[in-house]
DNA sequence: ACGGAAGCGATACAGTCGTATCGGAATAAG
DNA sequence: CTTATTCCGATACGACTGTATCGCTTCCGT
């Protein structure tokens, strides 16, 4: 047999230069020829990889995906000393994407929902990120609940409005509605008043 | 002097074919040739009207930001018997544009930000748009909070809070994330967290 | 009535797009 | 070493993009 070529590490390495360039440039930004030229492989190299250019954005999409959620979860494996309710702040903070070095995730982000708005195929793969982190915030927000008071009345409804919230902030901040640091006093503001709702304490002290 | 146009029915003319394409194909799918053909003019006109594509998608992104928050006042002003807290709930539905026959709006207009993401010209008609429906907010809040017992501890951040939950729930319907009357559950719940912090009753009849 | 300016739509143009194709280089199996 | 197969990267192709240009028609002002 002829020459083998690790077609996994390929696809990733095409996948960030994806990023890179919907980040640059915005979705329309993203040529198959650019993304080989940022890549450092040939067109044809990006052609074998993926069929079409829909499989190369899809890949993208799903490797943004499991990158983000992949953060969350580490940040809050970090610290599992720390009380639910602190993970979940440090969740939501890692889910709006509101600092500067993940801003290029968070334009990524947003063209692909813009896209997947019209494209069946490319909505899958986002409506799965979005329920893994859906579930994650379900998680934290019934573990705080159970050690605080209260029963949790609707956690799904608290952790859909959690992520609506972060989305809904990241959005406004790339645009230029909100800064950043706005838009994280909003984030909190909203996590006291579930703290409130929840009976729980919440994190007496901010890190 | 030679013949004479209304050159504004017309530029909203085109900016409604920007919309229509926008909402079926996507925001790559908005081409001059395709935008003529559904204005029903042709390709020239679209020219004659705007110099250039970008000022073309200028217009019409600020045709759309003054179609929505123009239905949101009006709204408003329809029932202006009620309470400023079922005003407050009627504006954050029709902000959200999640009522089926909205659809179309809420696509382009996550298609734009997604732009506008990248392009700092067409982030200046949205943050405008975003400016009024924020300042509308705060005024309701206000309002609802005057008539009820306690100060309003920040209408701003609470308005900030709103308009980016409506949003995010917009993009999640968009994507499929969460149906549209979940989205709406969601909304309503927060509102009536939002109604106890301000020490009101709310809305005690939905319609 | 007539001259000229403004509007018209078709066409031209250069560029980029995604995709298909192809001859040659490289390599594992015999 | 030979051979068959897998990969390579360049190039070809047709379609489409945004923009510029050009006769021609239409109509207002004098």
């Amino acid at each position: 047999m002829p020459k083998q070529v690790d077609y996994e590490s390929r696809r990733r390495r095409i996948a960030e230069a994806v990023c890179l360039l919907a980040d640059e440039q915005g979705p329309e930004g993203v040529s198959m020829r650019d993304v080989a030229t940022r890549a450092q492989v040939s067109l044809g190299a990006v052609q074998r990889c993926f069929r079409t250019k829909e499989e190369m954005l899809l890949f993208a999409v799903d490797h943004v995906g499991e990158r983000v959620t992949a953060r969350v979860r580490a940040r809050i494996a970090a610290g599992p000393a720390q009380s639910a309710a602190t993970a979940l702040g440090h969740a939501t903070d890692e889910v709006a994407l509101l600092r500067e070095e993940h801003r290029a995730e968070a334009r990524i982000w947003l063209a692909f929902v813009a896209q997947a708005a019209v494209s069946a195929s490319l909505a899958e793969p986002l409506r799965n990120s979005y329920a893994a982190l859906q579930e994650l915030f379900v998680r934290l927000i019934t573990e705080a609940a159970a050690s605080g008071a209260a029963d949790g009345p609707d956690a799904v409804c608290e952790a859909r409005t959690l992520l609506a919230l972060t989305d809904g902030l990241t959005g406004h901040v790339l645009i230029g509605h909100v800064t950043a640091r706005e838009a994280e006093g909003v984030l909190h503001a909203h996590l006291a008043g579930l703290w409130a709702r929840l009976g729980v304490t919440g994190p007496e002290a901010e890190g």
